[in-house]
DNA sequence: GCATATCTTGCGACAGAGTCGCATCTCGGC
DNA sequence: GCCGAGATGCGACTCTGTCGCAAGATATGC
């Protein structure tokens, strides 16, 4: 973070708790953590950092296939990209990376002409002790 | 639709406006083509017809990257799986299925235990003719 | 250190998405 | 046609996200 862009008190906080938090956070919740520690710290805020955090592309925007409400969450960029799979029955929330994923993209990219510069995949299902657990 | 679900001019109306669409609509725009054929049809019938149709599977629900605002959208769902790829920047909208697709599916499945229910791939990235006129 | 231009924040007001309860209406089975 | 389950329309509401603006914080030059 360069040229104009400060480091501020409030940014930090933020980045810290989306960079610490075991879980996907949405706005809402980033809002509750932070306030804890700033109680001052406004919703503008919350926005506004997510929004200079996407744009730097240092974190990503996901929905989790919409598993409670429309929220949008949030989680800090790791190198490669993957895809989070959402049970729809206990709300689990898994992270998978694979070859096969890479190789899907490069093959879009390829037939499609475009250049490519975000991938989201997320799947909804149930997750195998649910599946045991709902044998109705 | 059997079973204490009724047919109603109402849903008749909406289905079929979502059928005959061309491109992706989302809840306001579904509810303003509404209108003009029936102008004291309400947004709750809109956001309830859609709830029933997804709950049904009938219709798929996408957000295409979030290219305008927070929306989401809406499409009739097909027989197979596909993924959606948006232009950041004229927006348009490329629809792409491929066996490669299928296959990933099929792994996910089969690593992670889950059976899935749901799968929406979303790209996003320039296309190719928003590529040459961006050469800045 | 300290001043200062500039970037950020907090606040209030706002727009839009989506939900809910309830009285009224209507579909479809008889 | 009649009737009851199920839908609708309406109004009120919550929640998410955005904006303008005055006040506050930050990094830089001195």
């Amino acid at each position: 973070m360069k040229r104009g862009v400060r480091m501020t008190r409030q940014r930090r906080l933020l980045v810290s708790i989306i960079q610490d938090s075991p879980r996907h956070l949405d706005a809402a919740g980033l809002l509750k953590i932070a306030k804890r520690e700033d109680a001052r710290l406004d919703r503008a805020t919350v926005y506004r950092t997510i929004a200079l955090l996407k744009d730097r592309g240092l974190i990503d925007e996901l929905d989790l296939m919409h598993i409670e409400g429309e929220k949008h969450y949030y989680e800090a960029k790791t190198n490669r990209d993957h895809c989070h799979i959402a049970c729809f029955r206990c709300g689990a929330i898994l992270e998978y990376a694979s070859r096969s994923f890479e190789k899907l993209k490069q093959e879009i990219a390829a037939q499609s002409g475009f250049l490519i510069r975000a991938v989201r995949l997320e799947v909804g299902g149930l997750c195998a002790s649910c599946q045991k657990a709902a044998h109705s």
